[in-house]
Formats: C-alpha cells, structure tokens, sequence
RNA sequence: UGGGCCGUCGCCAAGUGGUAAGGCACCGGGUUUUGAUCCCGGCAUUCGCAGGUUCGAAUCCUGCCGGCCCAGCCA
C-alpha cells in the first residue's frame, strides 16, 4: 500500500515532524517498528505499526522492521516469522529486515568506549544486591563497592565475560550515570549481562546480551533512524536513552517521542496474558478467533483495511484510553459493506414446506450479489418445496413488533416470494418441527406483484440445494470491560464462557463451500463471516467475525 | 513525602489567546425485498477544580484534585 487509508487527522507526532520538517532540520522520515520476537503481533502492535509506516510514508521516508532480539531467554525463530507475516498482512512494506543482534560486534566495541572513558563499569555482585542498592522510588542507591574500579580492570573483565569464562550472573557491564538520580533508569543501569544461551540468530556466538536500554538507541542510530517512536512506559527510559546517545561516538541522534499504548475493553492486550491465555490452554492458539491477535484477527475475518481504518479512527495522543471493542467491528462493518458479496445461511434450521409448490421441483431465481452495486452481478438461487428458515424468524406467539413469520402471518422470503403461515407441526412435547405455508406466485422477484409490502422480509435456503456447514460464533473473550483492572483478580476468571458457540449443523449455498479462508461474506441479516482454515469443501466451516448492527435485537434487550 | 506523564460530550479526539471540529455511541425522522446499508436532524454557553493575568483564556500564571508509569541481570 502506497496512500494513506483516509485522510490522516491531526496528531501531536504528525504536526511535531510537520514542524521541524519546515523549519528544516530534516529531510525525511525513517522509522522503525521493534517487536521483540517472543510473541504474536496484537492490535496494539497494529496501532504503532501503522503509525511508524504512515509517517514514513507521509514524509518520504521509509521504515525497518528490527527485531529487539537482545533476550535469547525468551526469543524464538517461529515470532520472527510469524511477525513478518502478519506485518505483510496488515499492508506494509519494510525497506530492511534488521536484527538488534546484527550489531552486537558494535555494541560491544561502544560498550569497551565507556569503559574506557570511565563511563561504564563491571559490576562482580550478585542481582539481588544490585537490586537493593538500587534504593526505592523515595530513597536514592547507594554506589557499588566496583563503581570506581579502574577502567583497565574493567575492560579485562568486559573482554572475558565475552569470552565465556563466568557463568551466568558472574559479573554485569553498569552504566556509571548517578545512584541518587529521581529517575530510577539512570542509576547505573546495567547494559550487559551474561547469558550462556543459544540465540535464534547469533547461534552460541555470544555469551554476553546487552539489555534493551543499550541496544535500542544505538540500533536506531545505527540505521539513522530519524524518528524512534514507542509507548508511554518508556518515557522514563529517554534520559537513558539520549545519555547513551550523546557519550557515544554514534552516527546520527534519533529523537524518542512516546505516545499512549492501545487498550480495548473486554480483551488484554499484554503479551505476558496472551501468552498465558495460549499456554494455559485456555484459548486453541495465538491464531484462536477470539484473540486479539494479528492472527488471530485474520482467522476471525477481519481485513487490514479495516484494522488500518481503525488505528486511523482511535487517534495519537499521550493519554490513557479505553477503546470500545465495538469500535474496532465498526471499522469491520464499514469496510465489509461495501465489498462483501450477499449471501443466504441459516444458522438454526426450521423446516418449512411450502404446501402449494410442486413436489420434486426447482425454481431458480436471481439474487443480487450486493443490492448496493448492481455492477457486481447476481447469482442463482434454488426454490424448492421444503426449504429452511431460521428458528428465531418463527414465533408462535409473537409480540406485535414481531415482524417475522408467525401463524396466520405473512413474511418475504429474501429474493423471493411472499408467504403465509398456515399450520404448526409439533412434536408430542410441543416442540415446533415444521411449518406449513403457502406462496403466493405473484410475488415473485422481479414480477409485478413483488411489490407489495409486507412488514418482515427473512432468509432461507433450500433443503435440498443447500449444503451443510459448521459455524462458529464468536463472542468477547471477557465478560467484563476491563479484565486486568484488578490486579488481586486474576484475569483468567473472567474469561466468557461462551465466547465460542459452535453451530454443527447449520445450511449455506452451495456455492460457499468453495470459498477459501479470509474471502469475507455476508451472511444476509446475520454478519460477516469467513471460511475457516479448517474449512474443507465437504466440511466447510465458518467463523463469524461481526454480526449485523442488529437493531431488534436491542429493542429486545430493553423491553426484557 | 522521589522522578516522569495525563485530565476537552457516555467513549475516542481536534484545538496552542479570539469566543468548542470530527468519529463512535445515543435519541428522533425518511428510504429499504437484509429490523442491515443509506439519508436528514438532535446531542459540551463549556474544556478536572479554584483563583489570577487579559478587552478576551480550553489555550498564559499559581494552587489544589483525580488518574497512569517507574524500584528486571524483561522489552
């Protein structure tokens, strides 16, 4: 993708870069997006991702997709991959594929710098020492015993945690900042650590990893990196990351700007409860349809261009907000509403024979693919003698805002003919087996008679031309706004039982069972839906990523 | 009681001294063979609160109040 989904509104970082690029203190913008490859892309990734790409885009630049691959504890080959895919997915084009760990050779040489200019030291204490010198957020640190060992020292201690000869937690590289610093960052951070780890890229290259807070800045330097843009909760780590900056001989200064992390009600958007929600079971896989992934997003049904509108729609800033989830199924909608091609399913099949339509006979009838754009055609329809409607379009004893078919009633068969309600089957428990009803010809689509008005219109398919198909409902993963509001709550209780209703035997066109994953249907009055990956032409299987805004379904809800 | 940040309609969010955009939600009405879509209309005398500066403030100053982040050899 090449334009802009909409035009961009304003945001603080887009008038900020505006600015500075008139008042020419650049030319362009180079950013880039870097997940750490221990997890799967979620929306909130999306957010910054489409925000990193679109300000390249905007101010003729370009953006790196980096991997932050400086924890090889936590790292795996399979998120790099499954990163890359998902970016792709989304619409966006990296310039170069990049890797923190590419430039572990200069990390380390910059690292021998500050040591040697007296700005960096090895520190021999154990981590739960190092921690209670850290003080707290009231009381300053108090200086290692090593803070003022002799850089020479230093350095050959630097060179022989490289080369392997401490175990695990031996010794650590220390930034020499100041222990009494407010800013609890800048008190001596540590910048490398010993790991006898395998890394999914440098293999058993290195025993040593530099942390986050030393790698990022240089990276972004390195790559000249105009624009390191990030969430809020690194705020605290700019001072950190611009000291590194200016007491290193690095080839640019990228400037750190921060803005606000997504959230959406009734899900998380943290990796640590993804991966929780993933390991524990409770959800079939990051790709599940009811996570927030970027995978999981797709399987649902959901299109880039949606996901874009929406990271488009929710804004820039810097303050917390909550997102309406049903913000992101609007996005969902308004894209799909326009393109999604029209077709008929019922999900709870009842049957209904149409006493005056002759027994063993077809009528084909034309049905709009879209009723919007006539230009995209009409495909056939069979009519038959029993055909199956909806359960919910059936009421016995219907209120009078019920506008479906009840006994006596009247309905329009979508795309076809008016019908009348005249007997009930019922099983001997008074369960409803069939209706029997009557056509009336004149009304068929397209013939004079059709236009005569009747309250309801519903959807039906025939019995014998319809197919068998399994459909998943899918409903919030969380019952309640704010899963992790309570943090001496675990979030996992409140997980939605019933946020995946499988339908096994409900009826699609014939035509559906040929569709492939992520082509998008509408369902006529039910929602959009898609082939699962699970879906096979004799078992097709669709997920339902939104309903339709279902206005009865809310008079309902407020007269109960 | 340390450091950093945020507070404009129910939810997002423009606005940076000149008299409150827009979206979502919501409420009315119209069109409709999807109770969908679409269309029309309504929806902040007010910008966390209190003072102050000014002809004039959401925008500047002061003081409060509320919320978020930080004490990983995670990112």
């Amino acid at each position: 993708m090449t334009e802009p989904d909409i035009q961009a509104p304003a945001h603080f970082i887009r008038n900020r870069i505006r600015k500075a690029l008139d008042a020419g203190q650049y030319q362009r913008v180079i950013t880039r997006f870097p997940p750490e490859p221990n997890g799967y892309l979620h929306l909130g990734h999306a957010k910054s991702i489409a925000l990193n790409f679109s300000m390249a885009q905007e101010f003729g630049g370009y953006t790196n997709l980096r991997f932050d691959d400086t924890n090889p504890a936590k790292e795996e080959q399979r998120y790099i991959d499954a990163i890359k895919e998902d970016v792709r997915w989304l619409g966006y084009t990296w310039k170069h594929e990049c890797h923190a760990s590419d430039y572990f050779e200069q990390l380390y040489a910059w690292a021998l710098h500050l040591i040697d200019q007296g700005l960096a030291y090895v520190d021999s204490q154990d981590a739960e020492t190092i921690r209670a010198q850290r003080g707290t957020l009231t009381e300053p640190g108090v200086e290692s015993p090593f803070r003022h060992r002799p850089p020479q020292e230093s350095r050959d201690l630097f060179e022989r945690m490289r080369a392997g000869e401490f175990p695990d937690g031996a010794h650590v590289l220390r930034a020499k900042i100041d222990m009494n610093a407010g800013n609890i960052n800048l008190r001596d951070p540590v910048i490398y650590r010993i790991r006898h780890l395998s890394h999914p890229r440098t293999g058993d290259q290195w025993c040593i990893y530099p942390s986050y807070d030393y790698a990022h800045g240089q990276s972004d330097a390195i790559e000249h990196i105009t624009h390191s843009l990030c969430t809020l909760e690194f705020e605290d780590h700019r001072p950190l990351y611009e000291w590194l900056l200016n007491h290193l001989p690095v080839p640019s200064h990228p400037v750190q700007i921060e803005f606000s992390r997504l959230n959406l009600d009734y899900t998380v958007l943290s990796k640590r409860r993804l991966t929780r929600l993933v390991d524990e079971g409770h959800v079939n896989g990051w790709d599940d349809p009811r996570m927030p992934t970027l995978a999981g997003v797709r399987r649902r049904g959901f299109t880039p261009e949606a996901i874009r509108a929406f990271c488009s729609e929710i804004g820039v800033t810097r303050s917390d907000s909550v997102i309406p989830f049903g913000v992101l199924e609007n996005a969902l909608r308004n894209d799909l509403n326009t393109r999604a091609p029209r077709t008929m399913a019922v999900l709870r099949p009842l049957k209904l024979i149409l006493t005056n339509f002759p027994e063993g006979e077809t009528e084909w009838l034309d049905a709009a693919i879209h009723p919007q754009r006539p230009e995209l055609g009409t495909r056939r329809v069979a009519m038959t003698r029993e055909i199956f409607i909806e359960a919910d379009d059936f009421m016995e004893e219907a209120p009078k805002k019920f506008f479906r078919l009840k006994p006596g009633g009247e309905v329009r068969l979508r795309n076809a003919f008016i019908i009348q309600c005249h007997e009930v089957i019922k099983d001997e428990q008074g369960h409803v087996l069939a209706l029997h009803c009557t056509l009336d010809p004149d009304t068929r689509s397209g013939r004079p008679g059709a236009d005569r008005k009747v309250k309801g219109t519903i959807h039906w398919v025939s019995a014998t031309h319809s197919v068998a198909a399994e459909v998943r409902l899918y409903d919030r993963l969380f019952q309640v706004p704010q899963p992790d509001g309570d943090k001496t709550v675990d979030f996992i209780t409140h997980i939605n039982p019933e946020s995946l209703v499988v339908v096994a035997d409900a009826r699609i066109e014939p035509a559906l069972a040929e569709a492939s994953p992520g082509e998008p249907f509408q369902f006529e009055r039910l929602g959009y839906f898609t082939p699962d990956p699970d879906s096979t032409p004799k078992r097709p299987v669709f997920n339902r990523a939104v309903t339709l805004r279902d206005t009865w379904a809310k008079l309902e809800k407020q007269g109960a």
